[in-house]
RNA sequence: GGGGUGGUGGCGCAAUUGGUUAGCGCACCGGACUGUCGAUCCGGUGGUCGCGGGUUCGAAUCCCGUCCACCCCGCCA
């Protein structure tokens, strides 16, 4: 027999019934009744009840022994009473009577209850991650998330993609989120980063041919967290491919991207080919690049409408280039005035100078600002938001962005507040058509607003000729439930027209050569059209494992401050590690004075 | 860097809004119990109410400062 089992705690069957067999696990529960003990054997797969009788030598260290103790048992796997069978559990047909018993390892008292269904504070849980890990719940998330990569990797593979492994010590870039950063031992000096991304050695991997790679790639970017944003690391299926236009981008990823959603998950998965969404109509309609279309409201503008009536606040707003955009909302015309309050104090607090509406009552129209406009504006306002009995539509009125963004949040906000999304459903879009350029808000100058390497739609033809600020870009994101799964581009792979968007840029072709020679270099020599894209897993797995927090799909994640307190890292370092990488730190002792960490050897 | 919410035995929470000895559930310890499966029953240990000041006859509660955690904004090509 083998030393610790025959079987898993997830195996025994009525059929086994009369099978002398072992197992080994823990201890999850135990329920004593003096003169028999039941114990709850928990292993990854599951659970088997086993049964000790008072008879036994070790019934008395067993009934004392901790939850969470290692132990082996060997028994007889029995058939339970009829009345005692526990339906809930795969194993509850049957129980093992114990005959032996080894404890293998005791545990002390653990700082997280583990049966409960009671979380514990967070910061608890990061800390004794090995425990909290234990429970079913983030143990059954963890299991998904390499079932979910392991499918991902086959459906690429079956797309015809090899998955290719890129450095993780690169060189800091100029482009995007601060880096972390590694100083060199040998370079005094010099640093290297971590990847942000694999971008440019995915894009150096088409131009030597590899025709379409894949990678699930370990990203570091230095950036503050969010419910949806680990800090410091987190990975993406990334994907680049030669040869493509976006359709053949999109045709890939929405394979294999729904084709995941719909092995992982019970929830309706939108059909495919997806929604495109131009940027400029997202930011219209959703408010947002990253709309959430579970929620049943399409705002719409109405500035003209304004700016010809005789609501003076909004009509004067719109002649000074502030616009009005409209959120038709369905039957809540019942709504405590308390609720039209509130909503006027949140769109307040976003920033918004106020927030009107008007409520469709019968053959009324009611609201504070409904005195102001004709019966003619009315219903034409009517028609456009599709108003009928007991619909209202709110106004918000602002400069373009703001108006965008402030409609956007309320448009969230109501759908949550009145139970608008539905639940079981899975809704995609691509957001398209991202402009290439826009204007700095504080300099006034034209700058790139996304990725400075997709290819410009229209090319050369476009940089030349075109506004700069009309110009749009191959750029494309994927958004699920209002989640920013994925981002991606059509890449700009000739260096004539790299010079020339990053002349309008502002951005002289000294500036270009250095700070991109590699990449530029690299065009020079017969770089074939080439675009990817590169779905976040960790944001995947969150959606099918229907968890509202990124922590909770990661198995070791950093707390919001980015810091591993398990590990306890981000930790200091002797002095002599501080010599040989050519450091000093700045402002030591003031550190440590607040830290009220000891010092370690000052520098001499 | 800014805003919000919170911090009370090991864990999750309460304390009637300033008033008796700070309670409850789980865990833990002791006892009872041969069919439970979140076992049950009886008894018990355990708290500087995050920390430091202040107001008051009296502070978990009010004020000021500070630390920590989470959520959001900024940031994330």
């Amino acid at each position: 027999m083998h030393l610790y089992r025959t079987h898993t705690c997830n195996q025994l069957r009525a059929t086994d019934a009369g099978a002398t067999v072992k197992l080994s696990g823990w201890i999850f529960r135990m329920r004593d009744h003096g003169g028999i003990l039941f114990i709850d054997l928990r292993d990854h797969y599951g659970l088997t009840q086993v049964v000790v009788h008072p008879s036994r030598p070790f019934f008395d260290t067993l009934s004392k022994a901790r939850l969470e103790t290692v132990v082996t048992v060997v028994g007889e796997v029995t058939l339970r009473e009829p009345a005692t069978v526990n339906p809930d559990i795969a194993t509850g047909e049957v129980e093992l009577v114990a005959n032996e018993c080894l404890v293998e390892a005791a545990s002390e008292q653990t700082p997280l209850y583990l049966p409960g269904d009671e979380d514990g504070a967070e910061d608890l849980r990061l800390k004794y991650r090995f425990l909290d890990l234990r429970r079913g719940r983030i143990h059954n998330n963890i299991l998904l998330r390499s079932k979910i990569i392991s499918f991902l990797r086959k459906a690429m593979e079956a797309h015809g993609f090899n998955e290719y492994q890129t450095p993780i010590l690169t060189c800091s870039s100029p482009e995007g989120a601060r880096d972390y950063l590694v100083p060199s031992r040998v370079h005094h000096g010099k640093f290297y980063a971590l990847p942000q991304a694999p971008q440019l050695f995915k894009q150096l991997l088409m131009v030597a041919g590899f025709d379409r790679y894949f990678q699930i790639a370990p990203c570091f970017r230095d950036e503050d967290a969010r419910a949806d944003r680990s800090p410091g690391e987190f990975y993406q299926l990334d994907m680049e491919m030669s040869f493509v236009t976006q359709d053949d981008v999109f045709a890939v990823v929405e394979d294999v991207v729904s084709k995941t959603f719909a092995a992982f998950s019970k929830k309706t998965v939108d059909p495919t080919p997806w929604i495109r969404i131009p940027y400029r109509e997202s930011m219209l309609k959703y408010g947002s690049d990253k709309p959430d279309l579970r929620i049943p409201i399409e705002m719409f503008d109405c500035s003209e409408l304004f700016k010809a009536s005789g609501f003076n606040a909004f009509a004067a707003a719109v002649k000074a280039g502030a616009v009005v955009r409209a959120l038709p909302v369905k039957g809540i015309k019942d709504k405590p005035r308390s609720f039209f309050d509130k909503l006027v104090e949140h769109a307040k607090s976003l920033g918004s100078k106020g927030l009107a509406y008007l409520v469709w009552d019968g053959d009324a129209v009611k609201g504070p600002i409904q005195k102001f406009l004709t019966p003619d504006e009315l219903a034409t306002l009517a028609q456009m938001g599709g108003a009928q009995d007991g619909d209202v539509l709110f106004f918000v009125c602002d400069a373009a962005d703001k108006a965008a963004k402030i409609g956007g949040d309320l448009r969230v906000k109501l759908g949550r507040d009145l139970e608008l999304i539905n639940k079981d459903v899975f809704r995609f879009c691509w957001i398209v058509d991202f402009p290439m350029f826009e204007k700095d808000p504080e300099t006034g100058a034209v700058i790139f607003s996304h990725n400075p390497f997709s290819m410009p739609q229209g090319g050369m033809e476009a940089l030349c000729g075109k506004d700069p600020l009309d110009i749009l870009a191959f750029q494309y994101d994927v958004v699920c439930n209002g989640i920013e799964l994925s981002s991606g581009a059509i890449r700009n792979h000739l260096p004539e027209i790299m010079y020339k968007a990053f002349e309008i840029a502002g951005y002289g072709p000294e500036v270009v050569e250095e700070k991109f020679s590699c990449l530029l270099n690299a065009f020079k020599y017969g770089a074939p059209p080439h675009g990817g894209i590169a779905p976040g897993v960790d944001r995947m797995v969150m959606l099918l494992a229907g968890e509202d927090n990124i922590r909770e799909v990661i198995a070791f994640p950093m707390n919001q401050k980015a810091q591993d307190l398990m590990m306890n890292a981000p930790s200091e370092v002797t002095e002599k590690q501080l010599r040989e990488l050519h450091i000093k730190i700045r402002g030591r002792d003031l550190h440590l004075a607040t830290t009220g960490d000891l010092p370690i050897a000052h520098q001499p």
